[in-house]
DNA sequence: AAAATTAGCTTACAGTTGTAAGCTAAAAGT
DNA sequence: ACTTTTAGCTTACAACTGTAAGCTAATTTT
């Protein structure tokens, strides 16, 4: 094997490792350089190699956690065809995705509002990645006018990873309340964006 | 000064030593038991007179911040009262809260999504009379029907403490932004729960 | 007045952490 | 074939952690 390949390899060693020891009960920030040398099969100093220090390496989660993040987005647009009904289907998959990868979604929910404001950016650029896309969508789908897009684009984000958050605590029953719960939030969204010209009393 | 109150004031101190090393850089799990001991004024082992561990100084710490969350509840209802604007109002007042006790907002913040399920619950249990007190406001003063009361104050709430987050990382002007952002999104919420009868297309 | 309780102290220990220094062996470059 | 580069190792150290054991002095109880 090129030297190349296998520092690759120990690379994802060490990703892997710092993945696997996330848990309900571990964030990043209590992951420690030795734990995750330990992990990946590594003496600790050779974790450096690779990695100037453990932010280094959270901001590659991050980064890792986005792309996954935006695969779910296309994931769901292919059910949408299918299936037509926008909202449920939306959340319903984000909700599969939050279940099924709960340590990346856990990634992102602490690190968002964690104690490194680079993490914090780094969290936001992915979410707002996401926040584009569907103001995208919103805005040729829908009735609302193009400036609202962004902003009703940036609610429903907030109410479905809310809901995300959620659900990790939730029981799988709890979990189908809460996504009608969110359903209906966002189709009151939708519905308050599109008749925007009536405002309601304050 | 007798026992009782000697050992009242040592608590206190602990209480605020810990307050006075939360920042934008530290949260509470960052937070050692030695160092709120030095900053308080005793022997780290004297620590052990007043609480068992450091959970159980977090969880007084959280509740203390829920505490001064429901008396931010009655300013914000005395202001309403003179200003009538009511989406507008609550949301300014609460963002002074959130930009003066900064400390005390993103313990809430933090600990809403942190490792531990205890601090998590605790949390949400303060947030939960948040969304309950509004949610009677609702009832009582909208046309908003009896079981859509407390989704819609959830939604608020959210979208509100998501706000406050987001003002926490910004600059004052982007803080103007983001608060005629909040009031736009609380206003469709308002307005899509009070049309309830016409969904908006899936 | 004597006895019991206790808030806070000092000392001590074992565990963990990040990382510096320097070696080795193998791959890559010449 | 010789030299350079480098991924990973071992050893070492100083800093910090939580907390156990036991003392002191002052308040409280009897």
């Amino acid at each position: 094997m090129s030297r190349a390949q296998q520092k690759e390899k120990t690379r994802r060693a060490i990703i892997d490792a710092a993945f696997a020891q996330l848990s309900p009960d571990k964030g990043f920030s209590s992951l420690s350089l030795r734990e995750v040398a330990r992990e990946a099969g590594i003496a600790p100093t050779s974790f450096y190699r690779h990695f100037a220090d453990m932010d280094e390496l959270g901001l590659t989660l991050v980064d890792e956690a986005g792309l996954m993040l935006r695969q779910l987005l296309r994931q769901a647009r292919n059910r949408i065809e299918k299936n037509g009904s926008v909202i449920r289907t939306s959340i319903e998959t984000f909700m599969e995705f939050v279940v099924g990868n709960s340590n990346v979604f856990r990634l992102l929910l602490r690190e968002r509002s964690g104690t490194s404001a680079a993490f914090r950016r780094a969290v936001a650029r992915e979410i707002q990645h996401f926040c584009a896309e569907l103001a995208d969508y919103l805005r040729k789908e829908t009735a609302c006018p193009d400036e609202y897009a962004q902003m009703q684009a940036e609610a429903m984000v907030t109410l479905v990873f809310h809901a995300g958050a959620d659900a990790l605590d939730a029981s799988p029953e709890s979990r189908v309340q809460i996504t009608l719960r969110t359903i209906v939030q966002l189709r009151w969204l939708a519905h308050g964006a599109a008749g925007y010209g009536r405002r309601p009393k304050d």
